[in-house]
DNA sequence: CAGTAAAACCTCAGTACTTAGAATCTCAAC
DNA sequence: GTTGAGATTCTAAGTACTGAGGTTTTACTG
């Protein structure tokens, strides 16, 4: 009704150089890492969210409608590991795709427990119209950093993520 | 498994370990870095998170702790700046943590809208035992990336998320 | 001082998933 | 052929939040 800003708008604009405290390792590389990769993150993912929200789709039904856009059909279990959800989750999510018209799942002829998930014409259609303007949100969403710096940028994580995946969960203590 | 895979179709969402394909954007740096950024974040997540669940913690629930253990008593709103969450989250969360004894409101004297939260002693016990673990953990799940080079991704992912912070929602099209 | 806008927090219904486990199927070894 | 381990999807219950709106208090304007 009013034209009041609602109370939630979680400016992300919380000052990323916070002033190292005291003893307690705020200086150390690592945390700050992972407190820079975290907001930096959370800021890019906010504007990535919304844009696919004005189509009514939350950010892994998009991914999951890119990834059959430019792969063609998959089966459900490689979608699961491409939008890094559950296994029930990617039940959840390609139902909620299906009622909508945009995927279709199909028969796997050489394995009778697995299906794929394929783009029905509408679905199609959709990612086509939106996947460009998409890009060029991001595109303005990352221009914090020169295509140099982007590089950069994505081999360091490219290594970082590598490694944080392969190191098995559970920590030391077991 | 099963290598009976011939859409080999421009891959946007690359895996970590597929070569970038040519062709319709996948070469596009921007992209390329939003895809390694969301799954390096997700992979290190995955590995804090479950190191605080093992104390029965949110991820959101151990920053709010331990924010409060490096810089005192803190107002909501400053809380929610910090750990990037709404403002209904930050009620939430600060109900949870005080109904199990780790932290309590306190009034703020020059505002009488605003209430401080500030951990109690069992709080601060708390996080002063599961902190030191919890950085070496991290310190295990970042050791992909040596300390120049994580300074050098902490740089590039500053300026990256303090532009994407500082870029106003919506987009152009307006 | 009155009136209005805005900030800080709270309420609560809704949601986008996760987790644990069941059902079905495949494959390899016996 | 049978058995058993592992892979793949589905089901049902649970959860950690979000989003929109409400109340109280402060700040600003005339």
């Amino acid at each position: 009704m009013s034209d009041t800003k609602r109370t939630s708008r979680p400016a992300v604009t919380a000052d990323l150089n916070a002033e190292p405290l005291a003893s307690h390792g705020a200086a150390d590389p690592a945390l700050q890492l992972w407190v820079v990769l975290a907001r930096a993150y959370t800021a890019v993912a906010r504007h990535a969210e919304a844009d696919v929200a004005r189509h009514g789709l939350t950010g892994s039904e998009f991914g999951i409608l890119e990834a059959l856009y430019h792969k063609g059909p998959m089966l459900l279990g490689e979608i699961q590991r491409k939008v890094l959800v559950s296994s029930g989750g990617i039940t959840f999510l390609v139902d909620r795709l299906a009622t909508r018209g945009l995927v279709e799942r199909r028969a796997c002829a050489e394995d009778r427990r697995a299906r794929y998930a394929a783009l029905t014409p509408d679905g199609e259609a959709l990612i086509e119209r939106i996947f460009p303007e998409h890009r060029a949100r991001l595109h303005a969403v990352l221009a914090g950093l020169s295509a140099d710096e982007q590089r950069d940028a994505a081999r360091l994580l490219r290594q970082l993520g590598r490694a944080a995946a392969e190191l098995p969960p559970g920590g030391s203590t077991e």
